[in-house]
DNA sequence: CTGAAAGCGCTTACAG
DNA sequence: CTGAAAGCGCTTACAG
């Protein structure tokens, strides 16, 4: 049998509610003596706080539910992990789901997560999903998207501003002397993908617009199958950007000598891939940090974060070493 | 106001312990007509089921927690979405925490997760510390260690048998010329990668045992400082073969030319690297689904899964192409 | 097959 | 500053 809050309350000598406002520092005043007892009392028990009971009462479980489309994707994983960081400051816990870049996995998620009571949502919202925003905040769970929200929606986003970034990345481009510069875009110009497209049209810089299906093997299957491989490519996410390393190694193109290449995203692999990307990088940490102060309704300060451009190597510029951990 | 199965109850014309026995299919039965009854009515009130009061009394919370030494290890991300998918099948939810290899936060989260009356923890351990299984079980909850348990525990472990794996790395490394064979360890024996180790020197083949710290930068660095590089080399894990990679691409080593390579984990990344690698390869979905099965106390069919050899590039052989995903 | 009721371990007005 | 007690929404003997 666990430990309650009566086997302490009983061994310090005291009332249930007391021990309560031990264990939680509040809400009322306590004797610093009594408080003694009862701390020393659970230690003596071995008494653990059984945060379901106090969920059941209170209505918060401490929980958040954190859904992404694929925890195995770098980028997603770095950013959950960030997640997990300031959710665990906060004194919540994580849990995860991944809906596999679908809609419905997505819902099925969702409903499992609300029935554990979540105290709230954090989402990088599949493309495609209806939002899922509504229903749940319906039943008194607040929900913040992350790096994606789904087309019309209202709910709170918080993502980085490119805008800065692409340009940092296409004016870098140039200084190694390119006049043109391709992009490697997704299907389609939703999301924070499409963001990137505009601030690299925004420019204005001569080039050719590419697309290709999101991850690895659709990025590197474009390049296999291209003619002429282009001089200078900005490359809309991480994972594509590693699939065009893949195939230019396979094919013998020299990363950056024949083609200069500029990734967004840059998640914590870009920096050991061969060359390392030059990458115009994500602020995770305060995206996360932003979500969760969001999540709780808490003061959210600092504004939009912005991406900033990383020099590595497959820009042109020299190796620039191994960071250390 | 959340629906109760009160409010069902009362609009079915029931009683609450029949909505119970409806909507968890058991453990009474309940006459076809009054189960749609209260069906239709659940439907039309928008009824979700309260976990966390299912949990308070029946003393089962419906979630796991996973403790990982760090999600953005592609090998424990790869690790941690097959738990999930496991984990979800059984009507789990996952709840991840990451001990960031080190002890002293590895049992802090393993008391937030207990405070949450998880049914159970899988755990990674972090080298070096204690063993928490002890503690955690005498609360109740199960334990699983996959993949690393601490040295001394005798708590259920699922890990790969990686003997006959390695053994298959030397020998192709073996019918590609190789007469020597180094292998890259960690900075000890313990633990899997200890396996790995003993299951290259009871090959028997000649070649010498280097070791770094784990992760890329430790291993990038061994290389780059080396005096002369391997012909052929196992590496322990991915990690550090990156890390190998990213020194040889940076001092233009040429793998497989100059240096054969295969590493072990064989996570999803190593199909994009340069050159591909050819690892031995964790059976992952095994191992989760095991641990899995363990946790809830279900037989456990299949025995210790193996790894096995995927042939790709870094070891001398033709490039594979890119997977479909 | 169905219902009334106890109780899981907390938090929180309420009273003192 | 402290205590007695109600009640969060379920599950589960128990009685019928």
């Amino acid at each position: 049998m666990a430990v309650t809050m009566a086997d302490v309350a009983r061994r310090a000598g005291t009332s249930i509610a007391v021990v309560s406002y031990v264990v939680n520092d509040g809400p009322r005043p306590v004797a610093a003596r009594t408080r003694e007892r009862v701390i020393a009392a659970a230690a003596e028990l071995g008494y653990r706080h059984n945060r379901v009971a106090a969920a059941l009462r209170s209505g918060s479980s401490g929980l958040v539910g954190v859904v992404l489309p694929d925890t195995v994707n770098p980028y997603f994983a770095a950013l959950g992990r960030r997640l997990e960081e300031a959710l665990t400051a906060s004194g919540k816990l994580m849990v995860v789901a991944n809906s596999g870049y679908d809609g419905r996995r997505q819902a099925t998620a969702i409903e499992a997560l609300l029935g554990a009571q979540v105290d709230g949502l954090i989402i990088v919202s599949a493309s495609g999903a209806d939002d899922p925003a509504g229903p749940a905040t319906e039943e008194g769970a607040s929900v913040v998207y992350v790096h994606h929200r789904p087309p019309g929606s209202a709910t709170t986003l918080v993502a980085a501003d490119n805008e800065a970034g692409v340009a940092a990345a296409v004016a870098h481009l140039r200084e190694h002397g390119h006049a043109r510069i391709d992009f490697l875009a997704g299907p389609t110009d939703e999301g924070p993908v499409g963001d990137r497209v505009a601030a690299w049209r925004a420019t204005g810089v001569p080039g050719e617009l590419l697309r290709s299906a999101f991850g690895r093997a659709a990025a590197a299957r474009l390049v296999a199958g291209l003619g002429t491989v282009p001089r200078a490519l900005v490359v809309a996410t991480d994972e594509q950007a590693v699939g065009v390393l893949a195939a230019c190694g396979a094919a013998g193109v020299d990363v950056p000598g024949r083609l200069a290449l500029i990734s967004c995203d840059g998640s914590p692999e870009t920096a050991f891939t061969v060359p390392p990307l030059t990458a115009v990088e994500q602020p995770l940490a305060e995206m996360a940090r932003q979500s969760v102060r969001h999540l709780l309704g808490e003061p959210v300060p600092g504004g939009t974060p912005a991406a900033t451009l990383t020099v590595r190597r497959s820009c042109g510029c020299p190796h620039p070493g191994f960071p250390t951990p």
